[in-house]
RNA sequence: CGGGCCGUAGCGCAGUUUGGCUAGCGCGCUUGGUUCGGGUCCAAGAAGUCGGGGGUUCAAAUCCCCCCGGCCCGACCA
């Protein structure tokens, strides 16, 4: 390709509304436009890099016995009737109708789909396991699209689908895949950690996340490394001992607390530490209002929260539903004495407690000496509470750690969920009618792409790793003025163009603007033709992840160029 | 949806507080020259509904009202 017709327009500053590297950097080098919010077009230099990555991503599928379709990205609204998630989906699923005033929907994700492509076409035991895929485009309505690509709205993603006739076969998808993305992930040149997940609304049991540590991660990961635990904080779980206190049932008393509401306010009022407090809060169910009650030192993990309860939507209850409930005003309630009967969820500190403060039910007032099991009692009893760093590990008892990471992948085990509720059956080998089990596994390609960069630049650019490169190698001829330069590097196009992707800076410009934005767009091997040439017929090689120079004699440029891309390639081949 | 910041040339910004020459600067773009190993130098030039609408005023980018859009923080998120 020769950039002077390429489209590829590089920006010597960066964007006002972009703030990390790789948001910057995608800019800057040309590789997306933002459309609209959470809305991007992949410019051709990007748009190289989205092959590279679709099509290792489409090897290691096939290599793992998956199957490529393409299924449409509009999906009547009907299938997800079916599965009952089209009132669940909320706002973020976008909803459209046709011109028949048919409801429809932009597939945020297509479990409903691939679902019914199976029910349709399998009736068989026989025709069992099935490992479906597509590479497509995928819409969620975003709330705050952010980051560029790494958040967006459209955005393409593989995922892929499995149906087996029992829950051996489902692992050995699973398993399946979960090499198939270590695999994808280091051809890509990507750094993941697999972390233990939760299954989220979408049901099913094991799931695992993969992970790219990043401090611009949404993500935040619980490690041990001592034993090598590492699980998504959602579910992240620690080794709590409460031992029963010894202190004897004090008698409840009343205290003014005028205008103190939260832990940290009591803890400095009262000057008692924050293990003495239960913190009451009150949260609202697409079913009820809920009670939940922790210690004051804790806080509350409301994935697993929803969980405990069993439910689908959970949010803070407003100022008004707390005082009608409680009646009295958020910061001072408590599961004593409240004035409407709600279900109260405790986490597993509660029990042990003694001689606790919370809130009276009444503005300005706490009350001590409360003591669970004598002044109020609790419906369900579980861990709800959010791993902090320096707790203990729940395998090994030492201290864990936290980090940032960006979801890259997720796999996990549907489990029946879809099959069940859409009503997919195939007959086993005894002639009896089963129902299959499923698995789901996706892959964000734009998001693989970003982390990519975020994991290689520097302070001048992108590094591609030669991978996934948009070119394998760029020519830049110094002096275009300069009829041998020019011819030179015409010839070591022509030649090397042969086995590889070459971009041709073929543009009058400075040295200076061709060599910056040559690092800047990160192609792995750069081929000078300038002074040396001229002096002595000789052109200079250069790899951009290092300051290294070599000279090499025009004749042997292509050997030369050959060993350096096998060698540049090498960590990327399995 | 709540809080904060911001909309002036393709991009990055100044000017707005205190209304007043013809609306500016850098980069980019066009033309000519110059230079040729890290975003040359010189000259000439094109390019603006100052986010939109309404109002105040002799006069509005600047003051007032309404609306729209963007970014950041939060709520949300297979």
């Amino acid at each position: 390709m020769r950039r002077s017709q390429m489209l590829l327009p590089t920006l010597r500053e960066d964007p006002k509304d972009a703030e990390i590297a790789s948001h910057i950097l995608m800019m800057r080098a040309g590789i997306i436009r933002k459309l609209d919010a959470g809305l991007y077009t992949f410019l051709p230099l990007g748009h190289r890099v989205l092959l590279k990555v679709i099509q290792i991503i489409r090897e290691e599928m096939n290599r793992a016995g998956a199957q490529e379709l393409l299924p449409p990205i509009l999906i009547p609204a009907s299938l997800w009737r079916e599965s009952g998630r089209y009132d669940i989906m909320g706002k973020e699923m976008m909803r459209l109708q046709d011109r028949h005033e048919n409801d429809m929907v932009l597939g945020p994700t297509h479990e409903e789909v691939f679902t019914h492509i199976v029910r349709e076409n399998v009736q068989s035991y026989r025709d069992l396991p099935l490992n479906l895929y597509q590479i497509n485009t995928k819409f969620r309505d975003e709330i705050r699209p952010r980051y560029g690509v790494m958040r967006c709205r459209e955005f393409i993603m593989k995922d892929a689908y499995s149906f087996d006739i029992d829950e051996a076969g489902l692992e050995k998808n699973y398993q399946a895949m979960r090499e198939a993305y270590r695999r994808i992930f280091t051809r890509c040149g990507l750094e993941v950690i697999p972390v233990e997940a939760d299954t989220g609304n979408m049901g099913g049991s094991n799931s695992e996340e993969f992970m790219v540590p990043s401090s611009v991660g949404e993500e935040t990961i619980i490690h041990c490394r001592s034993c090598g635990y590492v699980a998504n904080v959602e579910r992240a779980q620690a080794k709590r001992e409460f031992s029963p206190s010894s202190e004897e049932m004090l008698p409840l008393e009343e205290i003014a607390t005028p205008n103190i509401r939260t832990i940290e306010e009591l803890v400095a009022f009262l000057k008692v530490s924050a293990e003495k407090f239960i913190k009451s809060l009150v949260y609202r169910t697409e079913n009820e209002i809920v009670m939940v009650l922790i210690r004051g030192d804790f806080m509350v993990n409301e994935t697993k929260l929803k969980h405990a309860i069993g439910c689908i939507e959970l949010e803070p209850a407003t100022e008004e539903e707390v005082e009608k409930v409680t009646g009295a005003p958020i910061g001072f309630v408590s599961p004593v004495r409240l004035r409407q009967k709600v279900r109260i969820i405790a986490d597993e500190s509660i029990p042990p407690l003694r001689n606790a403060i919370s809130g009276a039910n009444k503005k300005d007032y706490h009350l001590k000496n409360i003591n669970p099991g004598r002044d109020f009692s609790w419906d369900v009893v579980a861990d709800i509470h959010e791993v902090q760093e320096g707790e203990k590990c729940p395998y090994c008892s030492q201290e864990l750690k936290s980090y940032k990471g960006i979801e890259v992948g997720h796999i996990f085990k549907l489990g029946y969920k879809y099959t069940e509720a859409m009503n997919v059956r195939v007959l086993d080998k005894n002639g009896q009618s089963i129902t299959p089990i499923m698995g789901c596994y996706g892959i964000g390609v734009g998001r693989t792409i970003a982390s990519v960069i975020e994991q290689n630049h520097d302070a001048n650019g992108i590094i591609w790793p030669m991978s996934i490169a948009p070119f394998h190698g760029i020519i830049v001829p110094v002096n275009m003025s300069d009829p041998a330069t020019v011819e030179a590097a015409e010839k070591l196009y022509q030649k090397l163009s042969t086995h590889f992707e070459i971009l041709l800076d073929d543009r009058d410009e400075r040295p200076g603007v061709k060599f910056k934005d040559a690092d800047l767009i990160g192609i792995p091997i750069r081929i000078t033709i300038g002074k040396s040439f001229t002096e002595e017929k000789k052109v200079e090689l250069k790899l951009r992840r290092s300051e290294e120079k070599h000279l090499v004699a025009l004749d042997e440029v292509e050997k030369v160029f050959e060993d350096w891309y096998e060698k540049e390639m090498a960590p990327y081949r399995l």
